[in-house]
DNA sequence: CTGGTTGCAAACGGTTTGCAAGGCA
DNA sequence: TGCCTTGCAAACCGTTTGCAACCAG
């Protein structure tokens, strides 16, 4: 995956700044491995002794949206919830009990029928995704 | 279908009352054919010269879901959006440009290869969803 | 120096809630 | 009459915006 760095100094190019907020903002994004939200990241930029105004954080979720570093998902939530822009090979479990989100594997089959569904249509298929909802191991339990 | 009155008639024996308010916007849920927001469905209402407070239409809907008469949709917008609770044998395809909604049907072997993905993991599955999001044909010609 | 970036506070918009009045059984 | 349901207004909360100060290039 490109580096933090990397990214910048891609953007620079564009005539953005390279600041220490960014930097800061894209190292959790692309080492956080799961989905998060606006508040997961700031408090985790708060552990990190980072302290972000919320204001600047959504600007730089949005900005990173328009530069295609991160994507927006499409969870039954009401919080909007972000990952860095991978591959698209898994789908997201999301617990109806602890809103909790696990990302799950998905195998070629599984994608290519659901490209397919989507194709036909009267509707020009940019992106497919899929969710899971049930409970997670821990909610089960109870 | 259930009808409205059967629904009502079924919610009667856990005490539910039979109202005016309630009979309007389940008679236009069940006829709607497609997905809605509370806003939309509030529009609609007005549209029959039923006017409903929002509040009272939030409560309504919260309700209806929790009676399992409509069910929320999972889809990357601000807004809920739910629809009358029918076989899942489709999905939503979502405009990125005017937000449009339109359901897609899905064949049998797309929707068995998304609950095989579904399974396996530490997480029971209760139910999958997908959605499409690219530009719908009016979207497309600009 | 200049224009992108930031923090603050206030606005926004969808959704929820407290409370008193209304109405079905 | 009892209590479910409704309307109103205000609260809530995630997100956005206007503006002045700040700072990387």
């Amino acid at each position: 995956m490109e580096s933090s760095n990397d990214i910048l100094e891609r953007l620079k190019g564009k005539g953005c700044r390279f600041t220490r907020t960014r930097k800061a903002i894209l190292d959790l994004i692309l080492t956080a491995g799961e989905s998060f939200s606006a508040r997961e990241l700031s408090e985790k930029l708060a552990k990190s002794k980072v302290s972000i105004n919320k204001a600047t954080l959504y600007r730089e979720l949005a900005f990173l949206r328009e530069e295609k570093v991160i994507r927006e998902l499409s969870l039954c939530d009401k919080v909007r919830r972000y990952e860095a822009m991978t591959e698209h090979k898994h789908c997201h479990a999301v617990c109806v009990k602890c809103h909790r989100v696990e990302c799950v594997e998905l195998e070629e089959e599984t994608i290519l029928a659901n490209k397919k569904a989507g194709a036909g249509k009267n509707f020009k298929v940019l992106d497919v995704s899929m969710e899971i909802s049930g409970l997670c191991c821990d909610c089960d339990k109870d």
